[in-house]
DNA sequence: CGGAATCCAGTTGGATACTG
DNA sequence: CAGTATCCAACTGGATTCCG
């Protein structure tokens, strides 16, 4: 593999698995859940309500796609009714710093892209002249 | 909006901002767009043949959106035939140290997630019992 | 060269109903 | 409680065609 490069210029080959991550993790409800399951475990209906936008249907898929992934692991404990357990991974906690970093980026500079599509949509002919 | 954890535990609120840069780079082609143009400006066309895969739409949508946004600059030069640069704005820019975390953790992991994928499909009777 | 417009397939994700 | 199954609307993204 070769990577010697901490900073930069990824060639074409590592820019696919960065985009694998990305379709992983950016998906609309994906980061949400690490986010929460980064406070600790949860059952799966303390997931449902802390997240409350999201759909039952998505919420499994979603924590299903991060199981497969080895992000999340997920506990059963069989009694009536069932009981379900679900906790980050070493490999979903390491994902926590960068996510974190990205985070701190957006917070950041949330307002000035709201401002930039802001001004991109209050006049349409200012750009192209 | 009194932010002063630099390290986790977002509420609600900045997960949604969270949620809207991954809207924004979490597509099939932002990211990529984005780490071309960390080298410098291109030219659309050699944004075109330098990713290769995207076609001539996506390229233009991707590219409009990244604009909107402000992290990209689009410069028309109105010869004959037209020439039109394009380079990350500061905002841009300021988004390729956190993009750069997320690659790196992308390239380091990209084993462990593949082999968890592959442990997960080979015996899908492993888990529920 | 750098688009815009149109058309179309595949995917994502929500609502609802049902199950052990 | 923690799902599964079905149906359906919206969005994404590719192929093609046309335009200044």
């Amino acid at each position: 593999m070769n990577v010697t490069a901490t900073q930069a210029s990824h060639p074409t080959d590592q820019c696919l698995k960065v985009s694998q991550v990305l379709a992983r993790i950016g998906d609309k409800w994906s980061l949400l859940i690490v986010t929460r399951l980064g406070e600790g475990p949860m059952r799966f209906g303390q997931l449902l309500r802390s997240i409350d936008d999201i759909s039952q249907r998505m919420l499994t898929r979603t924590l299903r796609g991060l199981e497969r992934d080895g992000l999340v692991r997920r506990t059963v404990i069989p009694t009536l009714p069932p009981r379900v357990d679900y906790e980050l991974t070493e490999l979903g906690r390491s994902l926590q710093a960068p996510v974190t970093v990205l985070s701190n980026w957006a917070v950041e500079n949330a307002p000035a892209m709201d401002a930039a599509r802001a001004s991109y949509d209050a006049d349409p002919a200012d750009r192209d002249g």
